[in-house]
DNA sequence: AATTTTTATGAAATGGTTTTCATGAATTCT
DNA sequence: AGAATTCATGAAAACCATTTCATAAAAATT
């Protein structure tokens, strides 16, 4: 192996020289600088970066933690993370945790060991102390979710607005009999949906039905199950908002499956935006997440606080939209992909 | 930040016996390990593995060069990759390269600075001739994509035999005329796809039709377009094998669009087997590939090679299905995903 | 011309482990 | 009991680049 030594004698120059002319930040005489190059490409030469890392206590390496990236939604966020985090020169990790705080905890460790320079959390199942005491020692940074009252460096859409903009527009095409499927309730961005629900209905003075509200894991089996649970109510609802698309789905497939239709006898609204949701049939109205935006804007409050740039803002609230398809009856042409 | 030398001097031995504690590979007498392991949990001290991993000249990380992580093809075998590292303690680096071979040859520079112990290819848009002299110094295996008469460690499907498969199930049922949408040409899996379906329609005695092979790109615009050709042929095919999933949801697009109906006026089969080909209606006929488990596989053999064990065999192929739903008549009956 | 400042470069220290080699103590063997 | 092994441990080298500090030469100032 070629060693920054071999290069600085058969330069001629120590090799702290050749450490400058590699770093390109200190002045180096045109004529030295010559002949380093030549002797880098001589003997064909590849700085260690193990070595480099050691020294300057670095390693240009962030770490996504991520529930699920077959998941469309976190797998678009995560492409904007990739593609700042690439521009700046940092490469990413990638940490699946198949929703299992241990391997969250576990991911997160490589912190302590110096392995990353930082973290984006696209989940966070655990407890909110926790990740704080994790955010107080190293840049961390948390897209999608939201801890509450915490000032972590957080990149999201409001969930409750949003909600209560999607269950509106429910109730403006006549229904009061409005089904909700939640996420898992021990996560804030769940109940932050529950909330928009909640106050569409007040301010439409629509009394809450506890039977309406059923708790599903945003996999689109659970959205299945909990419209099978609807279905069969002696009331069951005009309407369903599940709290993602992917459970907008399996409630789609349920409601198909009993027979019934969509959205002639029932309508679904889902939430996030994902592909999948337009070319379903009928294609879902549902609340688009800028996702890529989402993971782009992230990654680039990580690098202010990994090097230590003040932030201007530190919590980003990003723009979120109501997209009006089929399965809500609102719209009767396709709004179909155009390619 | 608390060091090796600080623990050996509280525990009052050598940094050499606090690193065997550490690794726990030699013997460290009962009394003294208790000593250490005091210590360390007093001062709270965690290694610091970039000088670890200087020293030993190894990162426990892999990196996975994969063209499109957003593809739920890739995603999931990403999983499966990711799943066999963790188990054995290495981490793994996302490569997102867009399909640009830049980024590809980019990332793959991480070998030469010994930022990486190996790599893992879910795509090769190189030149042969370049992977061949990577995988010539540096552990390296291809998932998915085959270099011809290489005998770099790959695991994938047999693409030849999977693609005739489908084209004689729709010869079975009767289609003469059978349109094939090709992935890119410069591709060896495109290639070895597009001879499955020459082989069949060989054996059949059905004569080739130029204008009946389209070149699409995987995507489903592409699937889109290809579909609007075949439509404005004066005879258009009775059936379209898509080279991927995703073009053959293209495809059906494009019939609906005009007005046509699936299976009724012409039959899709798809490749690869991913979720949305399921949920789309009709549900698309399609070679299901083992994607989890093409991952999982790859990364055993990259262990393999990272630890220089001899490999009893050093490409694999593994099991393809043609799994029959709607999209071509063949049945019915909806083969629907029960949850 | 004498003095100060700037500039380019080298020697040596630094980052924090792991590992080799050496050593003295303890154990086993003859 | 004396010799030969084994064993636990420490000292020091190794891993390889970066950076601080020092220095001599060159440039700028008086």
């Amino acid at each position: 192996m070629v060693r920054i030594t071999d290069v600085a004698d058969l330069a001629k120059v120590s090799p702290a020289t050749v450490s400058r002319v590699l770093s390109n930040e200190v002045k180096v005489s045109s004529e030295t600088k010559k002949k380093v190059l030549d002797a880098i490409e001589k003997l064909n030469y590849r700085p260690n970066v193990l070595a480099r890392q050691l020294r300057r206590m670095e390693t240009k390496t962030i770490m996504v933690i991520v529930p699920d990236i077959t998941n469309p939604f976190f797998s678009k966020v995560l492409k904007g993370i990739e593609s700042v985090a690439r521009k700046k020169g940092y490469k990413v990790l990638l940490g699946n945790t198949d929703n299992d705080i241990g391997r969250e905890k576990e991911y997160l460790e490589l912190l302590h060991h110096k392995q990353i320079d930082g973290t984006i959390l696209l989940t966070a199942r655990m407890e909110g102390k926790y990740i704080t005491e994790w955010a107080d020692q190293y840049p961390v940074v948390l897209a999608c979710e939201y801890l509450e009252g915490s000032l972590i460096p957080t990149v999201s859409i409001d969930n409750v607005s949003a909600s209560r903009k999607a269950t509106e527009h429910l109730i403006k095409l006549g229904h009061r009999c409005i089904g909700f499927i939640s996420g898992p309730m021990n996560i804030i961005l769940s109940k932050d949906r529950l909330k928009g629900y909640h106050q569409a209905l007040a301010q439409n003075e629509i009394e809450v039905e506890p039977l309406l509200i059923q708790e599903g894991d945003y996999s689109s089996k659970s959205g299945f199950n909990m419209m099978l649970k609807f279905l069969a109510l002696e009331n069951p609802p005009t309407a369903v908002f599940a709290s993602s698309d992917e459970m907008a789905i399996g409630a789609l497939k349920a409601v198909k499956i009993n027979g019934f239709h969509v959205p002639g006898d029932i309508s679904i609204v889902g939430f996030d935006g994902i592909t999948l949701g337009e070319i379903v049939e009928p294609a879902i109205t549902t609340i688009v997440q800028p996702m890529y935006q989402i993971g782009y804007k992230a990654m680039e409050l990580l690098l202010n606080l990994i090097e230590d740039r003040e932030l201007p803002k530190k919590q980003l609230m990003l723009a979120d939209k109501l997209i009006i398809r089929e399965s809500c009856g609102a719209k009767m042409i396709r709004d179909t992909i155009v390619f």
